[in-house]
RNA sequence: GCGGGUGUGGUGAAAUUGGUAGACACGCUAGACUUAGGAUCUAGUGCCGUGAGGCUUGGGGGUUCGAGUCCCUCCACCCGCACCA
């Protein structure tokens, strides 16, 4: 009976769906285990073969664990908002909610071929109604919220409004605007708008300024994505800076707990590097300096810097400001109040690229200066655009000699620089050294830099001059875009004040819209519909949410997918809880890992959810790489010359499609019916043969190198492509696609066939015990393919299967008894196969409900090993001893050897070194 | 520039964490069976050398009886961040 694994496939796909053999119950006298694939983009161009790696890997883990005796949540879904869908509806008149409906429906075409064992009745999609209804929900509850920094966590609005009228904000610095103080008198006595302006400052999903990329050509927002060079991506015209009213979600006040978060989590080290590096917590101190300016406004004025380094106070040679600073005006001095003014509107015409792209040292002297508190010295105040206003307090204190920009902007205008680190400043370049004993430091003189942080603060703060202070470079996140294809809002402005809508008015629905072209004043298309727009004696927010919305909560609808009265039921993400195992590439590291976390975070606050990290453990699959051939065109001409001869010509290289080339060799006569163009093609081979080039790059549909799982898995069968994509190296590695190495696996599984089925003979399979040999090669490769599998190392579990079928085909073993064994612990790498083996011979309960077998030890005690013996550390030979064999033996057997004696020419060795299980060495 | 990672045969890759480098495959070579084979099976295959043997994990140095693995240093490539005070 030959291996026919297009029919077993078919059959089995059928059967599981009838026998709904992968629903998934939440209620299981089993232990739980929720294993999660990062949700795809349906986007219209389909799977490649790159992307079913990491869900392999996870449906290899779930069927493992299910077998191990574990309730496993294995659900799939579909962040179906996004930019491209509503692209694309722009372009060809389709809307987005048709596009995504059939891009989902040919996901799940590819995604059933490769035989998932996703409960697809848990399926959720971010664009239904059903599902947005509760991230609007989740909003509201952001909105109604604000983050207590003494006790680090999110508490209901209503109790900051209890506390400012009982004792106004002196207790609670608002996170908005810093400067705001008021008492509990002044707070009773606002209005309305005052109290509603003043919560939105403290709330945790709030509405601000800020700038977008505005092309007004397009008369559109862009994401930063589309704009290259300072110009737009789509007919690259012109983008500018625009300020426009946009919401953000207060990110920043999570910034700590989503640091000290990460060191309770299973993520690699990169990908925690990632995420620290964009918190970016910095350790210093603020402090005040008099301001001295002919400007009369600038009278009684301080200026408040940040630094990390208080302990070079005493090197500070001037002050920069960013040219957004506030005090600009306030402090420029009327002779250079004309310079000053040429240098804003220099910077006003960079665009935030152009000053990320050329960093010129430019700035401009305002006049003023600063007064040194510690030695009464003058410093000069600069304006420059290499100090960022949104960081620290938008303005520095400069010390050329430990700071490279600093210096370089010391040099540039011919500043005098202070050394106060003698030796380690060599007047060339600055050195940012810690070590350094200080000099020239009046009261921090002699002490070492690092120790002399903490004195310098200390008297900073008894002076009450400052205090410490620590910063983070991460900034709120926008969470609103001018488009269409998101979830809409759930607010009503009135006038200037934002009213939520009650929750018995979700879901806010998306109206159809057939145009999406971008609203009036810069707002998104929705404002295009005034019948929807407006709304209960209001406007309706016509923005809506970005993309990451949906996707940082999805986990948690998976559990309970059907809940109409919550989110999510808080016996349901009880008997989850977080995701034990997250698989996933590294391009969400700092976007949507940090979101969905924040989100996590925000809800268990709220006391919504019993855990405050949603991703235990976290591993990132590589990407699988497309290998493109190549041919040649001589220049000028339609003649292509073959690979090995290119050189001897000037030639324009092509991507042909990988489709019509086998190995190197291009099919010449398809290659000419491929394009009209090269039709009339002429060669230049190499005995005949014409040799394309190659070439590593990502699987793109331009470089005509997309190889497309339904056709692997039409050739080789869902089992050997599945065990394929795990067999070409660690799940966590960039890897080149081969097609040609899926003949290997493909033999394996038609080998393993084969001890059950002859071609000839029929079912070989027999009734007798396994020998003792057979059952060692099968407990010694179960024992690898298990460990292999638990560290998802997939790639050496393949190998141990190979090596185990090899074997027990040497041994001729076909003992039923062995056999089904094996049959179970393949089943999470090829369950088609398994399940039909299974089936023939004779069980009838299916073997996804089979139980793993253990390994029984007794078959691997080894009684003698072989041993490696090197004389001199190089390994001369090998010695097949005793398992017990003492130093004595070994000494006495090692010194009867030939080779021994060969290559001690006669000598005594100076040491025989005997290490038990792995070997000798004779020292001469 | 900073942070992280990678570097092993013609190719994808293994290596029990300091102990026989190259498992398992692809490819290639030879052979068997065949009308045929892009099916199947057998043998070989890191490099140099007829051989004994020598060399070999990006380069150089070190620690060790012993280093792909640890330390120092340099080089190349990939990813992320990038004027963050």
């Amino acid at each position: 009976m030959e291996y026919g694994f297009r029919d077993i496939e078919k059959k089995w796909q059928a059967a599981w769906k009838e026998q709904g053999a992968y629903k998934v119950s939440n209620e299981s006298s089993k232990p739980k285990y929720y294993v999660l694939d990062m949700f795809p983009y349906p986007s219209g161009a389909g799977l490649h073969v790159g992307h079913p790696l990491g869900y392999i890997s996870s449906d290899i883990y779930s069927r493992y664990k299910r077998l191990k005796g574990f309730n496993v949540l294995h659900p799939m879904g579909y962040d179906s908002f996004g930019l491209p869908a509503e692209q694309y509806a722009i372009e060809h008149g389709i809307p987005p909610a048709v596009s995504t409906d059939q891009n989902i429906d040919n996901f799940r075409g590819q995604l059933d071929k490769i035989g998932f064992c996703y409960d697809w009745d848990r399926e959720v999609r971010t664009s239904n109604p059903d599902y947005y209804k509760w991230t609007q929900w989740i909003f509201l509850q952001l909105f109604d919220s604000w983050f207590d920094r003494s006790s680090q966590k999110a508490k209901r609005i209503n109790e900051l409004e209890n506390i400012f009228s009982q004792q106004g904000n002196s207790g609670h610095i608002c996170p908005g605007d810093r400067k705001l103080q008021f008492t509990s008198n002044e707070w009773n006595g606002f209005d309305g708008t005052r109290k509603a302006e003043i919560l939105m400052h403290y709330r945790l999903a709030f509405c601000g300024v800020g700038e977008v990329n505005w092309c007004e050509a397009l008369g559109t927002v862009l994401a930063n994505d589309e704009v290259i060079n300072g110009v737009s991506e789509r007919g690259g015209h012109p983008v500018v800076k625009k300020k426009l009213r946009q919401w953000y979600l207060r990110i920043t006040e999570y910034a700590e707990r989503l640091l000290s978060g990460l060191q309770t989590v299973d993520f690699s080290d990169s990908m925690k590097d990632m995420q620290t590096n964009w918190i970016g917590k910095s350790f210093g101190a603020e402090m005040d300096f008099a301001l001295e300016s002919t400007n009369p406004k600038a009278a009684g004025k301080n200026l408040k810097v940040y630094t990390t380094r208080p302990d070079t106070i005493f090197g500070v040679d001037f002050m920069v400001v960013a040219p957004e600073h506030e005090l600009v005006s306030i402090i420029t001095t009327e002779e250079q109040s004309d310079a000053v003014h040429q240098y804003l509107e220099y910077v006003n015409s960079r665009s935030e690229r152009e000053r990320m792209a050329e960093k010129k040292i430019t700035g401009v002297f305002s006049g003023a200066y600063c007064k040194n508190p510690f030695n009464d010295s003058m410093i000069p105040v600069w304006i420059s655009e290499y100090v960022l206003a949104g960081y620290g307090t938008g303005a520095i204190m400069a010390v050329p000699c430990g700071d490279e920009r600093d210096f370089k902007f010391a040099h540039h205008f011919n500043i005098p620089v202070t050394n106060i680190i003698g030796e380690h400043f060599n007047g060339i370049e600055a050195n940012s050294t810690k070590d350094a004993l200080l000099e020239n430091s009046g009261f921090l003189s002699g002490l070492k830099m690092s120790d002399a942080i903490g004195v310098a603060i200390q008297k900073i703060e008894d002076l009450g001059i400052g205090k410490r202070q620590t910063n983070y470079k991460m900034r709120d996140a926008a969470f609103s875009r001018q488009r269409y294809w998101g979830e809409p809002f759930p607010i009503v402005w009135k006038g200037d004040v934002a009213e939520t809508l009650p929750e018995s008015d979700l879901p806010v629905v998306l109206p159809p819209l057939s145009d999406l072209k971008p609203g009036p004043d810069a707002q998104g298309p929705l404002a295009n519909l005034p019948e929807w727009a407006n709304f209960g004696g209001g406007i309706r927010e016509v923005n809506t949410m970005p993309g990451y919305a949906g996707s940082s909560w999805y986990f948690l609808r998976y559990m309970d997918p059907k809940n109409e009265g919550e989110f999510c039921s808080r016996q349901a993400s009880d008997y989850w809880g977080q995701v034990d195992i997250y698989i996933g590439g590294t391009e969400h590291a700092v976007g949507h890992l940090l979101y969905s976390r924040m989100w996590t975070k925000a809800l268990f606050d709220l006391g919504y959810i019993g855990f405050d990290e949603p991703y235990k453990r976290l591993v990132n699959q590589g990407k699988i790489g497309g290998d493109s051939r190549l041919v040649y065109r001589i220049r000028g001409t339609k003649q292509f010359v073959s690979g090995g001869l290119k050189d001897q010509y000037e030639t324009d290289e092509i991507h042909v499609d990988v489709s019509l080339v086998d190995g190197f060799d291009l099919n010449m006569e398809s290659f000419k019916q491929w394009k009209p163009d090269f039709a009339d093609a002429t060669f230049i081979t190499e005995d005949g043969v014409y040799k394309c080039g190659s070439r590593l790059e990502k699987m793109s549909k331009r470089y005509f190198n997309v190889v497309n799982p339904d056709d692997i898995v039409e050739k080789y069968g869902a089992d050997t492509f599945r065990m394929y994509e795990m067999f070409l190296g660690p799940v966590e590695q960039d890897k080149p696609w081969d097609t040609k190495g899926i003949e290997g696996v493909h033999r394996f599984i038609k080998k393993f066939w084969r001890l059950f089925y002859d071609a000839e003979k029929g079912s070989v399979v027999s009734t007798q015990p396994a020998d003792a040999a057979a059952w060692k090669a099968f407990y010694k490769m179960m024992k690898k393919v298990e460990d292999d599998t638990a560290k998802f190392s997939f790639n050496t579990a393949v190998s141990g299967f190979m090596i185990g079928v090899n074997d027990l085909n040497d041994l001729n073993c076909h003992s039923l008894e062995l056999l089904e064994k094996f049959l179970i612990i393949l089943t999470p790498y090829a369950p088609h196969i398994c399940e039909e083996l299974w089936s023939l011979t004779g069980h009838s309960g299916s073997i996804l409900d089979a139980s793993y077998p253990e390994v029984e030890e007794k078959y691997l005690v080894e009684t003698s090993k072989e041993y490696p013996l090197a004389i001199n550390g190089k390994t001369r030979t090998t010695l097949q001893l005793d398992m017990n064999a003492t130093q004595e033996d070994v000494e006495r057997i090692v010194m009867a050897e030939p080779v021994v004696l060969k290559w001690l020419e006669g000598k005594q060795p100076k040491k025989i070194i005997f290490v038990k299980n792995k070997m000798i060495n004779v020292v001469g």
